[in-house]
Order: C-alpha cells, then sequence, then structure tokens
DNA sequence: ATATGTGAAGACGTTCACAGCA
DNA sequence: TGCTGTGAACGTCTTCACATAT
C-alpha cells in the first residue's frame, strides 16, 4: 500500500490526477513505476552477480516475485525464461526508462536547514542530480556560498536559472506559507516536477507532478499504526499472546 | 556464477505487508489513513471558520468530495446533513483518530546531517513529536551536545532509552550499510513504527510499520514523469499545439 | 433546500496459475 | 526441468448517484 499525495486550493484545472503518471504515452501503470526506482537501487547494490530469479530479486525487494515479473514485463522482455534476468541489462533498462542516462539539473528554492542539507550532502549529486541553483526570498541572504560552487541567489533569478539550465525539476524547501507561490513561479518558469518540503497543499496545472514529503505527515502515519496496534491488544478476537500473529 | 545465493537476505519472516494497516482492528481502510494528516493539518490551518462542506476542505485537500465524505465517515458521523461539518468536532476526531491527544516520544538513530537537522528544527516539536534521544554509532561523537537538551549517545544505549521513554517510533537517518541492523535492534527494543531516510530495503516482522522517505526515489520519479511528458509530446495523436489540454 | 452518508458500479492493482520458451 | 511472461480471478480503492437527515 504505497505512495502518499496531496494538493489543492479552489481547483481551476480539470480533474487533475496527482500521480497519474499516464497523463500520455505511458506504458507503465502509476503503481508500477513507484516502485521501479527500489528495483533499480538494489540491481545496482548487486555485485559479483550477473543473473537474478524473480524470486530472488523480489525478495531483496520486498515485493512478491508475480509484481515483479508483472513491473517489470511493463518494460519489455528483459529476462530469459528458465534462466532468470541479467543483472546488468534490467539495470540499464531500469535506468534508461526512468530516464537517468542523463543528469538532471536541479533548482533548489529556500535556504534553511533543509534546503542547505539538500544542496550540500544528500543523495543529490549522488545519483545524476544536479543542484544548479539554489534561492531564498530573504535579499540579505544573496551571495552566501553553499558548499563547493553554489551561491544563494535572489527569487528574481529563477525563471532565468530555470531557462538557462533547461532545469525541469524543482524542490521546495520553503515555509509553508510560501509553497503555493513559489510552485507558480516554478511552473511558469517551466518546471515540470517539483519535490515537496513544506506542509501544504499545491495546486498545480495538469501535467505537472508533485511529490510531497513532509516529515509530520509520516510520523503520524506512524502514530496511528501504533495507536491501532495497541488498540488491537485489547480488542482482538482471544487475546492469547502478545505474538504478531502470521 | 549466477545468482544470489549466499548473497541474499533470506526472510525469515512471513509474507511481509508493507503498510497494512488493517492488520489487526483498523476499520479505516489503508488508503483513507494516508490522506487524515492531511485533512487534519488543512483543517488546523482553518481559522475564523467553524463550518465547513466536503465541497470546501476537499478543494483545499485536491481531493474529490466524494472522497472526502467516504474517507470521513469511516470515522463516524462528525456532520450535519444539509448543513456540513463542525471544524472543531472534525478536527479533534481526526486528532483522536491519529492517537494525536498526547505527544509521543521519537528516537533518532544516526547524527549526520539530516539526524541533526531532525533533531533540531524539523516538524518534529512542532507537531507533537518529542524526540528523546539521539545515538550515533561514532563513539568519539558521544556527548556532543545536540540542540536545546539533546546529547549524543552511543548505539548501546539505544534500547535503554527505547525502554525507559517507552518509546515506540523510531527514525533511522544512518548511512544505507547499517540501516537493517538499526532495524533491528529498534524492533528487538519494542518499537513499531520506523520512518527510514536510508535508501535501503528493510525487512522487518509483521506489524511494524515501516515509511520509507528517500530523496533519490523521489527525484528519480519525477525525472521519470518529466521524461514520460517529453515523449508523448512526440508520441501523441495529432500533435496539435504544446498545451496541456484541460 | 441542501449537504451528508453509503450501497452499487466501475477503475485500478495484485495475486494466481499456467502457457510458453530456453 | 525451470523460470519468465501473462490472461484471468480476485481484492481494493474511487466514483457515482441517491436515500436520508436537518
Amino acid at each position: 500500500m504505497p505512495s502518499i499525495t496531496a494538493t489543492a486550493r479552489v481547483r481551476q484545472f480539470a480533474p487533475v490526477r496527482r500521480w497519474g503518471v499516464n497523463a500520455a504515452a505511458s506504458r507503465v501503470p502509476g503503481s508500477t513505476a513507484l516502485r521501479l526506482p527500489v528495483y533499480l537501487r538494489v540491481l545496482q547494490g548487486m555485485r559479483d552477480v550477473d543473473r537474478v530469479s524473480s524470486e530472488e530479486l523480489a525478495a531483496l525487494c520486498n515485493v512478491t516475485s508475480a509484481q515483479l515479473r508483472k513491473d517489470l514485463s511493463a518494460l519489455g522482455s528483459h529476462g530469459t525464461r528458465g534462466v532468470g534476468y541479467d543483472v546488468r541489462t534490467l539495470r540499464d533498462a531500469l535506468a534508461t526508462e526512468l530516464g537517468l542516462q542523463h543528469d538532471w539539473p536541479v533548482v533548489v528554492v529556500g535556504g534553511g536547514n533543509l534546503g542547505l542539507a539538500l544542496a550540500n550532502d544528500a543523495g543529490f549529486a549522488s545519483r545524476g542530480f544536479r543542484v544548479v541553483g539554489l534561492v531564498d526570498a530573504d535579499m540579505l541572504r544573496t551571495g552566501e556560498p553553499v558548499g563547493r560552487d553554489l551561491v544563494i541567489q535572489p527569487m528574481a533569478d529563477l525563471a532565468r536559472i530555470v531557462r538557462r539550465t533547461r532545469c525541469v525539476i524543482g524542490v521546495i524547501a520553503t515555509p509553508p506559507a510560501a509553497a503555493q507561490q513559489v510552485a507558480d513561479e516554478l511552473v511558469a518558469a517551466g518546471i515540470t516536477g517539483i519535490l515537496n518540503f513544506a506542509p501544504a497543499v499545491l495546486t498545480v496545472p495538469e501535467g505537472v507532478a508533485v511529490r510531497d514529503v513532509d516529515l509530520g505527515t509520516e510520523l503520524q502515519l506512524l502514530a496511528f499504526h501504533a495507536q491501532q496496534r495497541t488498540n488491537a491488544r485489547f480488542v482482538g478476537e482471544g487475546s492469547t499472546d502478545g505474538g504478531e500473529d502470521a
């Protein structure tokens, strides 16, 4: 049961599916797409192995082998019956499907703790994503150096940066109150995908993808689960033991 | 040599559903639970308003009114037909459902950039989550002060901290290689919910919830979307214009 | 009159089980 | 024989449309 999403404010666009990947021409179902990065990551971690069965790979990814096979078959037949999958071939196919042959420039909005952390160490540089700009609304911070070769730039430069670098992915790491306006500016500048760390519901035009990452939400979901679990202990039929059941 | 054999982390637990909320006694469907934090957040942001219709609230949350009503009805009848929902009542009902009447202690493992950022500013303190411990594997850092009233503690103290504070939620902010072992230790200590920032697939016993938050994954999904979008422009039937459609 | 709450229908996602290929 | 690839069965989630309550 994957995924989380959200958004809104008076809806001025049509039906709006948040992550209705299939907006146009993808043969890959949305739910499958959500798992591809995991498969790729696991495959990248496999060294000294050149073949894997769906059973083995599925175990490493915590999915069923049937699901893995169905997911992979959506990208074409990259396996060999009776044998399994060639690790390198599969890895390449996944990387291609995800569009990772080339690097993706990314622009970050918000120079707070999170924004800075992202622009520096995080998994950005690691996997083909390059931060090409870091902007902040606080004029006083313009010019402040960040990491190796970045400098905080004013919001006014946002559109210019996006256009010059042909960047299509933006990260919002601002306070929630500013998030919607930033999203609007990113979209206006040509961004088609937004990674939103602000705890706010964003409304964007059809065709723009938004991935929400909110700590508060995640913790609340865990709290919910913990509470359910506790309740279950006093409700469940036959309070046999403290075990987990299978 | 083929196959994974020796490498594989043979799964020792049963089927394992990643976020099978309904493990035991919840009347709330899993997909609904995922949206509750959003509803709550939006309601908390509503001031100077004491009534709201499903239509209005749904627009603010970017869901359909039908979905909102169905979701809310899973928690009982908190609305009034012909009128709408009382904001305060609904807010309280949601907070109760999510288990937010009381604070939740949280333990953080990993004192890197992310771990420190989390322990300090992030949305933790804000919404009823209190960091009661921050442990790190690097012994040299033991004792290092963090924020107001935290100090980095050694891994060996993890179980003690969890038990003393009756903490059931843990955060993993370690390098991926250490994640599984940390998860095992957390589970052994009594944790039932894990927020995992490490790009690794965790295997946990049935009944323990894991929420993965991985930057790389999110960016890859956005890249995938961007690529699909680009492809669509050259594939879509009748390349009429560059617009988004309604 | 108006907006909630909910069965029923439909869309979507997962699992099963086996046909097909190496 | 062994494992992939996939139609068909099954289950879950969403949407529809209206009965129901104020």
